[in-house]
RNA sequence: GCCCCGAUAGCUCAGCUGGAUAGAGCAACGGACUUCUAAUCCGUAGGUCGAAGGUUCGAAUCCUUCUCGGGGUGCCA
């Protein structure tokens, strides 16, 4: 990675002279441990910048900390970037105070004025795997889809912005039993005279649904009844049940052999239910303006040829010992040993998991492997992630471990605070779901914009829709549950994804009264900012945090950071507009700054919500 | 039993490596519309940061114990 170049960041450039100011102030401090903890200040009266570094460091060295900032600013040279720094700067314990000078917001905001908004890109940029949205075949999107397509993408496009190589992995749940059991159904109905190429997604999900339940043996009721003395007529009810969900059971493991063996009409009914699964998944994945396509899918089935040498090689190395019939590895600091072939000789997912970091590590060349998966899983990833380490999968070539993250999330909530189910109690569809965003915006929006018409309207809808519902999945910490709440997400006002929307609406509507009424507006890009009133200052600080912002959301994997800077930026771009005339301003060199600064929030807003994978609009 | 996660205003949430008087939005109340799209802006009110100890100049933040809620816990994924 290259160093910084060019440093925009009044805060950054602060940090490299607090930095120098601190090591000729205590040279007994190791210049590598200086942290300057420089933060925008909480309050105007403290000015626009403050240092807390003369606390930490007096107590470590046992001096006073007024002292020791007096000795700080000593040596301090703020020349070119703030108010020379005295005495009256230093406040309470030992705060320093800084304020910026108004050539220099500008200077920084001139700096941030390219193609790049400020955002420096690494020359040599690692790459980074993000595992994304993981559908199961013959099962339609949930709720549960949505975080892990929504965020992940999000996570995506972070690194993306970053500069970063990043591949997009969807582990598709596309192999195994449950596969087999809806493969056998098929074929029997087929066999039946059922015309297989005109099913849809709905009723291959109705069809799973209805091959699980036929499989599933109910011996825990048998023997309760039987424990109970109950009814002889239940009794025998129940086992003939049982009896053929056994047999139910027999046929999809010899259907499955069947498959994993090749056999010509198992992969083409397996082929023809990926299609159909993949294609209204991706057509969704698209709808939510989320960039996972039909490359990224890597199901398991992938891997299917690559578990058998891999275990064998954990059996070769010692890695991998038999314990009770199953083959587990151990790791240390972890209880649960990590199951990697049942005793029946199968295969579970936990080795799926290991080859997938094999893979993505080896072949994808991953430095940084992200895992968007909820939390209920954790302990997984802990132990695959360790085991994956034990066995050395997780070495990049030149035999530096790849960093593993899960980047868990929490459950999406009903108004209940229970898990978010449909009426009938089953899982959410995530199409229905998003089909009643649409209907409420549309309606919304046609009370907002009565003269509107049809075709203008639906696209706005759609997109408002989008934008409400992955702001609200995304604004908050991934690892929180949150409250699915229609009315909240789509009010419209407030933290909410349309405000966003509507924020960047009107600052393009800005340029556009401006060519209304044939005010110029060609000669403000190398325009000098001239920031008077107290919330363009505002507006300019909250710009020139961008960079440093994609930078912390994207390593903490939180685009809930994101989420709060936009809104902060709209937020502070609301005063701004209010209290400030562009395009009727008199003064020539004020409206040119203004239209300057108008056009790189406007940029920034969209940078910011194309990073977040929320779409905008032009008119709302 | 053990492990992981959460708890901040009536509601929904910020508060990143400990920093100044804990911040927003919604709801409530008051104000600003011949508008650069008022889907907005300004103001008022609202909090023993789950509880109790501890660490220190300073704790919502770190440590310990506890309470409540959610999840996980060897052959499903």
């Amino acid at each position: 990675m290259s160093t910084q170049t060019q440093t925009i960041d009044p805060a950054a450039i602060l940090d490299a002279r607090f930095t120098d100011a601190i090591h000729a102030a205590v040279p007994d401090l190791p210049i590598e441990q200086i942290k300057t903890h420089i933060t925008a200040s909480r309050q105007p009266k403290f000015g626009d910048f403050q240092s807390n570094c003369a606390m930490p460091i007096a107590k470590r060295f046992k001096m006073q900390p007024r002292e020791l900032a007096a000795k700080i600013i000593e040596h301090l040279d703020v020349s070119g970037v703030a108010e020379p720094i005295t005495q009256a700067n230093i406040a309470g314990p030992g705060f320093i105070n800084v304020t910026l000078l108004p050539e220099a917001i500008s200077s920084a905001l001139g700096a941030m004025d390219n193609d790049q908004l400020g955002i420096n890109i690494p020359d040599n940029p690692p790459t980074v795997v993000v595992d994304v949205c993981g559908v199961n075949l013959a099962k339609q999107m949930h709720v549960g889809h949505l975080r892990s397509t929504v965020i992940g993408d999000a996570i995506a496009r972070l690194y993306e912005r970053m500069g970063y190589k990043v591949i997009r992995q969807s582990h598709v749940g596309d192999w195994g039993l449950p596969i087999a059991m809806v493969v056998e159904q098929l074929i029997t109905i087929e066999d039946q005279g059922v015309d297989l190429s005109t099913l849809s997604l709905g009723e291959l999900n109705a069809m799973y649904k209805v091959v699980q339940a036929k499989c599933k043996a109910e011996t825990k009721a048998l023997e309760l009844i039987q424990k109970a003395g109950g009814h002889a007529k239940a009794e025998i009810e129940l086992a003939e049940r049982i009896a053929d969900a056994n047999a139910a059971m027999e046929k999809a493991k010899a259907r499955l052999v069947n498959l994993q063996s090749g056999d010509e009409r198992s992969v083409a009914v397996w082929q023809r239910i990926y299609d159909i699964t993949m294609t209204a998944c991706l057509s969704t994945c698209k709808r939510l303006h989320a960039d996972i396509t039909d490359e990224h899918s890597a199901g398991e089935s992938t891997y299917r040829d690559e578990l058998a040498p891999l275990v064998q090689d954990l059996i070769d190395r010692k890695i991998a010992v038999e314990d009770d019939g199953a083959l587990v590895v151990k790791c240390e600091g972890i209880k649960e040993p990590t199951i990697i072939r049942k005793r029946d000789g199968g295969f579970l997912y936990a080795t799926t998991d290991l080859a997938a970091i094999k893979r993505r590590v080896n072949k994808l060349g991953g430095d940084i492997v992200v895992y968007v998966v909820d939390s209920r899983q954790s302990l997984h990833f802990k132990q695959v992630f360790a085991a994956a380490h034990k066995a050395g999968y997780d070495k990049t070539n030149p035999g530096i471990d790849a960093k593993l993250t899960h980047a868990m999330f929490g459950t999406v909530l009903g108004e209940d605070n229970k898990p978010l189910k449909s009426r009938s109690g089953e899982n959410l569809n995530l199409t229905d779901l998003l089909d009643e965003a649409v209907s409420r915006a549309s309606a919304t929006v046609a009370e907002k914009n009565p003269e509107m018409p049809e075709a203008e309207r639906a696209p706005i809808s759609e997109a408002v829709a989008m934008a409400a519902v992955k702001y609200a999945d995304l604004s908050s910490e991934r690892i929180k549950d949150y409250v699915m709440n229609f009315d909240r997400m789509l009010a419209f006002e407030g933290d909410t994804g349309p405000y966003l929307l509507y924020a960047l609406v009107r600052v393009q509507s800005i340029f556009r009264k401006a060519s209304e009424q044939g005010v110029d507006t060609s000669s403000y890009h190398n325009a000098p900012f001239k920031l008077v009133e107290p919330s363009e200052k505002a507006l300019a600080l909250m710009l020139l945090r961008y960079p440093s912002l994609i930078e912390s959301a994207g390593q903490a994997c939180e685009p809930s950071r994101l989420c709060s800077f936009v809104y902060d930026l709209a937020s502070a771009y609301g005063p701004f507009y209010d209290k400030c005339q562009v395009v009727k301003c008199e003064d020539d060199a004020i409206r040119n700054s203004r239209f300057r600064l108008c056009d790189l929030v406007g940029r920034v807003l969209a940078d910011a919500l194309e990073t977040l994978g929320i779409p905008t609009v032009e008119r709302m």
